[in-house]
DNA sequence: TCATCCAAAATCGTTGACAATTTCTACCCC
DNA sequence: GGGGTAGAAATTGTCAACGATTTTGGATGA
């Protein structure tokens, strides 16, 4: 059996929705059926399949008739984004401070130190990276489908604005502070300390973003 | 202009979820695409679209090569559901609270002494009718879009369950008063309060579905 | 009896073509 | 010259048919 090859719709949308986040079609660029359809090899039926998909996660808008586009998230969206995260983090930070076994606390700590040397050497990508995987793993560990469902595609919606951010210096370092205090708040097994923390952080966020734009 | 005849596509959409909310599908029925092609007079690439619109609902659950099922919630799924319904719905009924205009809190007022009346009077039917419509309009009135589309999606996920604890008459009572409670808070333009009695209901609801199911 | 394998049926995935709708353009009339 | 209009072009919506995959049922042999 040959390595069992991806249906090649999953494939198509995996591609395009790549190619959205990265930037390769801009916010509220045209996504015309034939064009896709040749541009990626894939019958129009199998491009129509993909735009529903991400019409479904927020990246693409579908107007009857009409046709796709690349959904532009505006300012006022990108912050109704966090204060919807500010709910469903909150909740998977305290169950996953809740259930913590000791080898994710020993996971936690190493990301911990990890982030305090990355913005020591002023390494913001590395930065980035970590605290990125630091909220996956938050997510994942709380076991809670449901939230980790609905956060998956927030974040893909607001990926723009995140690139914004931490690309400011300055930033960093108050962010990771109160990463810290998520990180601590967690190994302290405190479900509701772990829920401040991050809705402390979120509402940084917002006013980070809120300042960015004026 | 002929009244705007809506696409068969959106058409056939609504009618399969109608159908399955409805309980016309039981859950884990299959779902197969030429039955429902014939049972909607539509083609098999119309009812496709629409399962896979159903299934980004999760409405629907849908395996690669082998077809599409009806989902069917567990337990444990209704009440990660309602987890993160606390936030959302907290999140709105707080955002309600604070832009109240006072056409909008004479409205919550004729739903506070028509829920009152209905449970008085025994016609659960009513008041499940009215406290739906409460929900409904804390959504809308939030003026948060995110919020709403994430909610209105859980809300047709969970909808099985909401029978099955609304046909119970002696937690209409309890519910009677936490739902007061939070048009009281709304009212009272108090945020914080409107989000606390939220959570103090949904909490309870949960509590009430573990009952239910031991 | 039971496990195994193979063919046939059922079902999904993909394609190309056609129909319906919208958008663009050139033209005419005022 | 401006505005409206008919027709053409572009684009999406729908369909039926073909190919690929999975499941089913029964025949075979130990």
């Amino acid at each position: 059996m040959p390595a069992a090859a991806p249906a090649v719709e999953a494939r198509v949308t995996d591609l395009i929705r790549e190619a959205i986040v990265r930037g390769d079609y801009a916010p509220n660029q045209r996504l015309i059926e034939a064009d896709l359809s040749e541009s990626f090899s894939a019958s129009r039926a199998t491009v129509r399949t993909a735009l529903l998909e991400l019409a479904s996660e927020g990246l693409v808008e579908r107007l009857p008739n009409k046709g796709s586009r690349v959904r532009a998230i505006s300012l006022d969206e990108a912050i109704e984004i966090l204060e919807v995260r500010i709910g469903l983090e909150g909740l998977c930070a305290a169950k996953t401070a809740e259930g913590l076994t000791d080898a994710e606390a020993a996971e936690f700590e190493g990301l911990r130190a990890a982030m305090l040397a990355a913005v020591d050497e002023g390494d913001l990508v590395e930065y980035a990276r970590l605290h990125q995987r630091l909220d996956a793993r938050v997510r994942e560990l709380s076991r809670h489908a449901t939230a980790a469902g609905v956060l998956a595609r927030l974040y893909a919606q607001s990926i723009r604005y995140h690139f914004k951010l931490a690309s400011k210096p300055a930033r960093a370092k108050v962010s990771l502070l109160e990463h810290v205090a998520i990180v601590d708040a967690i190994l302290a097994r405190d479900p509701d300390a772990a829920e401040r923390a991050v809705r402390a952080h979120l509402l940084s966020v917002i006013d980070a973003l809120r300042d960015l734009a004026a």
